[in-house]
DNA sequence: GTCCATAGTCGTCGGATGAG
DNA sequence: CTCATCCGACGACTATGGAC
């Protein structure tokens, strides 16, 4: 088992820019500015990076490849990933370098079990939640409430609407790392509906998992068996991370595929568009604490740690730290359920009580797609309630354009004018203004006068509003007007 | 009808951002 | 040498309307 582990496993490497550690599975390509690298250092007192510093140099590992002393051998396996581990995990956590007490993972995961294949072995594990089951705020019957059909407008795949969520596939992947050709998915999650014993709907999380890579073959059977019953997938990144993924081990295991070809609900994306001017990040994780009203247990595990717990349960056969990670990959489906509830539900009823953030969003995504109607009740919504000055402004701005677009000038005017009157800096609205004037009623007193306007606006810039681009393209404007006014 | 300036649209590019 | 998507910026192209 030994030979299948590169030797920069659980590789310690300098940071290029800054002397702290970043720790990672793979040869480090990561800057001081990472968000892991950022939280590899919160974690870590000063005292353990000394203790660590001193470490690397008795490994040979030190900044720059010049004077690189001979590494002794890494056996047994070092203890630095207990430290970095320590963390995140309870005082009463197992001893990593304990050989005599090694579970394996039919032990401790005792619903689990060998499913044979024609192409060998693999270790399932089924996890069975009822509709009314809590997580967050919400429950797991909230999605069947809804369709995704919502989206299929929205993401511009019709097929989305010809299908229930009871014919889709959740998916999420446990990998050895991030990208490259030689990550493996080491585990697949799925997540579907079906009826249970007296009718009504349930949820299974079912999880497959390689007890080593040679198993690879019959995880992808039977996860080929389950896709033949469904029809699509609902992802959290799947579109980019997950599904190409899986194609590449289809292809390598000389298996056909068509994963690409499906309907896909990837929740990333519109979680970014309906959310992120809220919430900032957009991360699973993030929006599970932000959004669905969810707070992780003591037994969920980071994600960026998974690689290396899988690799030291390749190492030692010790499948105790294991368990988290199927934990944190069935927390994962279910919280994309709550999640693409979320996201239908917000595409299909907007309620006039959401956040006025979320109403912008939305409204404005509606007026990129054309929506015009849903889009300006959205704009108007959000207009009425308590955005931030910024987003208010922007929101304006989206719906005087929505209005100038469908040639409604005298609607658009007023809200141009609003702009004006509640910003210190807003050109953009006074050329607006200008332009209608100008363009629209002739009313060319009233184009100059907020040119004009707008002209003194840049001044008060100081220095940076002397050579703006804009200042230039006002005073042709003026100049323009001026020249109609003479003549 | 032609010419010109202006405004609006469309395609493209680079930077961010998630996924483990 | 991940990769799909979004977003803002920017240049090229097209449509429009006024002047002659």
């Amino acid at each position: 088992m030994r030979s299948i582990v590169s030797k920069n496993d659980d590789f310690y490497s300098l940071c290029d820019r800054r002397p702290c550690y970043v720790w990672y599975t793979a040869p480090a390509r990561l800057s001081c500015d990472s968000p892991r690298c950022r939280l590899q250092l919160e974690h870590m007192a000063d005292q353990k990076k000394e203790e660590l510093q001193k470490k690397l140099r008795r490994l040979g590992v030190v900044r720059g490849t010049g004077q690189l002393k001979p590494a002794r051998k890494l056996k047994p396996a070092p203890t630095v990933d207990e430290e970095l581990l320590r963390p995140f995990t309870p005082s009463t956590s197992p001893n990593l370098s304990d050989d005599d007490d090694i579970q394996p993972l039919e032990t401790l995961l005792p619903g689990g079990e060998i499913v044979s294949t024609a192409d060998g072995d693999c270790f399932v594990l089924d996890h069975v939640y009822t509709l009314d089951h809590q997580h967050g705020d919400d429950r797991l019957a909230d999605l069947l409430d809804f369709s995704p059909a919502a989206a299929a407008p929205f993401l511009q795949d019709e097929r989305l609407a010809q299908h229930d969520f009871r014919d889709f596939l959740f998916l999420d992947t446990e990998t050895t790392g991030l990208a490259g050709a030689g990550t493996l998915a080491f585990m697949v999650g799925v997540g579907f509906f079906e009826p249970g014993s007296q009718g009504e709907d349930r949820f299974v999380v079912r999880q497959y998992f390689l007890r080593d890579h040679g198993d690879e073959p019959a995880l992808l059977l039977l996860l080929d068996e389950l896709l033949a019953e469904k029809t699509g997938f609902v992802t959290f990144n799947g579109r980019s991370f997950d599904i190409p993924l899986l194609e590449g081990r289809f292809i390598m295991n000389r298996m056909p595929t068509e994963l690409r070809d499906r309907p896909h609900l990837d929740l990333l994306h519109p979680a970014r568009r309906l959310w992120r001017h809220r919430l900032g990040s957009c991360a699973l994780s993030s929006l599970e604490g932000s959004l669905l009203g969810l707070r992780r247990s003591q037994d969920d595990v980071p994600g960026w740690l998974i690689p290396s717990l899988y690799n030291q349960y390749l190492r030692s056969g010790d499948a105790r730290e294991l368990v988290r990670v199927f934990y944190h990959n069935q927390i994962d489906m279910v919280s994309m359920v709550t999640l693409a509830a979320r996201v239908t539900r917000q595409l299909s009823r907007p309620d006039p009580a959401d956040h006025p953030i979320d109403l912008f969003s939305l409204g404005k995504w509606q007026a990129d797609l054309g929506l015009s109607t849903e889009a300006e009740q959205n704009l108007r919504l959000a207009a009425q309630g308590d955005l931030p000055l910024e987003l208010y402004h922007a929101n304006l701005h989206r719906l005087g354009l929505l209005l100038k677009r469908d040639g409604r000038y005298p609607e658009a005017l007023p809200i141009w004018q609003q702009i004006a009157a509640t910003s210190l800096d807003d050109v953009a609205a006074h050329v607006e203004i200008a332009k209608y004037y100008e363009w629209q009623t002739q009313e060319l007193e009233q184009a100059r006068f907020w040119t004009e306007q707008a002209l003194s606006l840049v001044a008060s810039w100081g220095r940076r509003g002397q050579h703006h681009p804009v200042r230039a393209e006002l005073e042709h404007r003026l100049n323009r007007l001026q020249q109609k006014l003479n003549s």
